[in-house]
Formats: C-alpha cells, sequence, structure tokens
DNA sequence: TGATGATATGTCAAATCTGATATATATTTT
DNA sequence: AAAATATATATCAGATTTGACATATCATCA
C-alpha cells in the first residue's frame, strides 16, 4: 500500500470510520500478501542456503557486493528489501533457479 | 550494476581499457542475468493470461491499481520495472502461486 | 570476565522504482 | 479512410529501495 493512501486511511480512521477493502488483512492485498509469504519463505532458505555453504553474514555480503547490514535485513525479509534483491542474494550464494523455485513453493 | 559503477567503467573505456568482470555479459552479473530471464518469462505469461482473462490493459491497469502506462512497460519487462511488481501484476489478473512458479520456470 | 566474532538496528544520501499525465503510434471497426 | 479502440513511449515528481557507516546486542570461548 502506498503510504499516501496509508495516511488518508489513517485520518478517516480518527474519525471513527471503519476502513477497509475486502481484500484487506493488515494493509495487505491478497497479491501483496502472496507475495510477503514468498519473501518468508525465501528467508528461511537464504539462510539455511548461507550456513550450508559455510558463510557468514559477512562473506555471504561480500559475495553478494553489499553490505553485512542489508544482508541481514534480507534474511529478516525486512520491509525495507525487495523480493529481487532477495532472489538476488540467493543467486549469489550459489543457489540455481531450480533451488530458488524450491524455495518459492515451500 | 549501480550507475556509478557503469560510470567509473566508461572512463577506463575511453581510456582504451578492456574493463570486465568474469562474471561480465552485457554488463549484468549471473544473478542479474537470472533475474532478467525470469522477467522475460514472466512477461510473457502476463501477457497469455490477460488475453486468457480478455482484458485490455486499460482494465487490467484498473485491477491492479496502477497506469495503462506502466502495464504496458511491465508487459515489456521493461528495466524500470521490478520483478515484484510484475509478480504483483500477475497475481491482479487472478493468477495463483502455482501459475507464477510454472510461468517462471519457463 | 573480557575479548572476539557474529548478527542486529538506526540512520541517511543516492539510486531506483512507481504512478500518473500527455501524447504518439498501431490496430480494429464502421 | 475516418473514427474508435488498444498499445507504446516520453517525462517527471514522489515514494521506495539500496548500500554504507556507526553502533548495539548476542554468542562463544580463553
Amino acid at each position: 500500500m502506498k503510504s499516501t493512501e496509508k495516511a488518508k486511511k489513517e485520518k478517516l480512521q480518527k474519525k471513527g470510520w471503519k476502513v477497509g477493502d475486502v481484500d484487506e488483512f493488515l494493509g495487505l492485498s491478497p497479491a501483496e500478501m502472496a507475495i510477503v509469504e514468498m519473501k518468508v519463505a525465501l528467508a528461511k532458505a537464504l539462510i539455511a542456503k548461507r550456513k550450508a555453504c559455510g558463510e557468514t553474514q559477512v562473506s555471504a555480503a561480500i559475495m553478494a557486493k553489499t553490505s553485512q547490514s542489508r544482508y541481514a535485513r534480507v534474511e529478516h525479509a525486512d520491509p525495507s528489501v525487495s523480493l529481487e534483491l532477495m532472489i538476488k542474494m540467493f543467486f549469489s550464494l550459489g543457489a540455481d533457479k531450480k533451488e530458488l523455485l524450491k524455495a518459492l513453493s515451500a
């Protein structure tokens, strides 16, 4: 959901209105929900894969050409991390498409 | 690749150097390549799905709560479109995870 | 306990992505 | 061929994402 929409909603809610789509749960549409689920599944797989490779967050971050701090957030499926970045990190650990699809379907 | 890296590279190339990673093809790392491939596959599936649903870009854009112009770019796997947005659009057409995984594996 | 290594969190500037508008270019229909 | 419909492209302001740095917390072991 866009932050502008969030703002509008909070404004209405302060005035005592019930605001919500049929689609809504915790502010997420079904499409957004599905994506969050995929992110969580991928985060798990990412941690498992890194450990299986015997890497630390620091070494994995170097492999992926990013910082340890961002890497930590990726492993937490932090809201500030896109699905695309998570997938890039997974591939950076040496995973292939098959492995990715398996992780995503979990 | 970051634009700052691109800038550095172009600078070196102007000086006559050959610049490139072992990993590089058209400026993309293997992880980035894999993602582009997925995007292209997904774009195809997205168009097919929309047509199967009998929707136009305009109606599909409305379903996905975006504009026709962005929708068109999504169907072209335009560089300005994230994998995440493409997936959201696919779900917005009514596709489920199974359908997505199938599209991604193509 | 304190040192060391590993992971987590706060913050921010720069880069990227997004939705929108305007407009152009097909494509189809009458 | 003109009108109507559908799709593509240019541009841009605002929003989100990213990498980085600083620092904090947690875990393990001498």
